[in-house]
DNA sequence: CTGTTAGCGCCTTCAG
DNA sequence: CTGAAGGCGCTAACAG
């Protein structure tokens, strides 16, 4: 059904070995042929067979990309970019969703492997030595992003716990003196990779532990609106609610307004993230903004770099900022 | 570097035969011998090599899907239900964003079909005949989505007009005797593939003409929000904007909040889409829904029953429903 | 400058 | 029950 270069080799009277010199244009081959052949094969509509063109040549220009899902807006933003930069450098790129489930995680690392992806952009869930030897042995160039691992898997993020510092600092600057720092990830806790979730974690605590008179909680799990309730002063405006990511802040928002607590006049309210879809928030949400398309587009070209066995750093961070919003609001006393 | 089904032949003293018998457990071969390829073949970690199968077998397990983009909410969830489907049926998929450029679309859908991936999930931004002719062409099967083909080719997504139609008989139930209609894709007519653009617009037209002392406009152009001032009288509780997606509501609405236009008390609202990001939106957006996940789920199914030469229906059409939010008014007159 | 040969890794028919 | 041989479509090294 589909025109072979044996077919054009029949039809030029000429053999493969030609057919080829001319279609991937080789030295040592009359001008002649080459134009008859390069006409034939336009004519007939001739395109390579990709497979056993990679089969033989051992790469698939082709690479896979393993996200948690893509509901998180921050993730469809990255993907987009990571797509455009793998396709301007020749590139298509198999998206595959894990869930955040270990053993379907594993399985499409195996099934990329097995179709010779030439890398993988991996978010990872699972984080034991098992995982990462396995890997290690597939012997195929992978760069982690927003999930640490601990062997020589080059990283590309933000400093996470430098973040949720200047989150806290921040929040102190404008006179409040108790957070809440809400992160259910923290919940999966030795159940799976939550480096990520952790350095937020540790940033939070130290950076409170720092301010004398800083008061704070954690909230880690799935019913974070229960505890939140119970663990909320309604009338203390300076307190605050830091969540570990957008999607959290507006959950809590969005509880907070059911119950007409109002934002940031009783209690204050900080994001991270700052994914596109904030700007048709009221009140503007106060978040941590990166550049997560640079992320991507980084990712991609780290991971095509180490495919071409270029030396790329083991890390990368990209630059993080607090953008004030309307939900925090300066105490003056 | 990776073990080969003929190594495993060399190790176990028999040919490649046997152990491809063994392996892909067909008859005509001695237990004892089959036990020992197994055990061997399980040592070594063997796996086989996808592409050399592909390339005999002549089917790579492999879906492409093109969208514009990823950026619109609705098609994170189209994609995320369709990723899923695909799995459990055995499928990976290529994930391309086209960003509604005709020509990338095209380099695309070749690199795809170079491929050979199985079928095509598309959302086509190309309409042309010469387009369609090369899709018949390649001999593969494609579902279209989101936007039609004239061609052969399945289609699945909901019936655009006829939503377009509740909405503005729900507009009129309500009392609202003006509506703008708010779709600036329509301004790409005559340049690319606009059918469920254009199938809304026509909906709005007619649904519009039914009703004896309704008024309405059209804002089909990029500059929307300039127009939209022009065309927008601030004492006119009638008047409602109605939207073509979420999307644009949302920037309407944010537009509004900046004007301090009230809606809905100044001015009706209604978008298209209720994307999830929606509950965490003030006032709660009256717009049309429809299952997308569902959409996604079928859209995987048909284009698998397509390579499975199954018979499908050339339409699938989803059911959708007005959603009532507090964007619009009941005006009791 | 061109043809021949071998091979990528797997599957499948035909003998034995 | 197993081996031998040919082929999927393309590349590449070696002769001529």
């Amino acid at each position: 059904m589909n025109i072979t270069s044996k077919q054009i080799a029949e039809l030029c009277g000429v053999t493969r070995g030609t057919v080829d010199r001319a279609l991937n244009n080789r030295p040592g081959i009359h001008p002649e042929t080459r134009e008859k052949i390069m006409r034939v094969a336009e004519e007939l509509g001739y395109r390579p067979h990709f497979l056993a063109q990679s089969l033989v040549k051992g790469h698939t220009k082709t690479l896979g990309i393993v996200l948690f899902d893509i509901h998180n807006q921050i993730f469809s933003q990255l993907f987009h970019a990571f797509e455009a930069e793998a396709r301007k450098r020749g590139y298509i790129v198999y998206l595959v969703l894990s869930n955040r489930d270990k053993e379907l995680e594993l399985e499409y690392i195996n099934n990329l492997l097995d179709r010779r992806v030439d890398g993988i952009a991996l978010l990872p869930a699972n984080d034991n030595k098992k995982f990462e030897s396995f890997l290690l042995r597939s012997r195929t160039p992978i760069v982690t992003f927003g999930n640490r691992l601990s062997g020589p898997f080059p990283y590309i993020w933000i400093n996470d716990k430098q973040a949720i510092c200047d989150s806290v600092a921040f929040l102190a600057s404008q006179g409040y003196r108790r957070i809440i720092y809400l992160s259910p990830p923290l919940m999966r806790k030795g159940k799976e990779n939550i480096y990520v979730p952790e350095q937020r974690y540790q940033g939070f605590v130290s950076a409170c532990a720092d301010i004398p008179d800083m008061r704070f909680d954690v909230i880690a799990q799935k019913q974070y609106l229960t505890e939140l309730e119970s663990l909320l002063d309604h009338n203390d405006s300076k307190c605050a609610i830091l969540c570990s990511s957008d999607v959290y802040a507006l959950e809590v928002l969005k509880w907070l307004k059911a119950r007409k607590i109002r934002v940031p006049e009783q209690v204050g309210l900080m994001g991270f993230d700052n994914i596109d879809f904030l700007t048709y928030i009221n009140p503007a949400l106060t978040t941590v903004d990166y550049n997560v398309n640079e992320i991507g587009t980084k990712l991609a070209d780290l991971l095509i770099r180490r495919i071409h066995n270029d030396e790329v750093p083991a890390e990368t961070l990209i630059d993080h900022h607090v953008v004030q919003g309307e939900s925090v609001m300066l105490h003056c006393d």
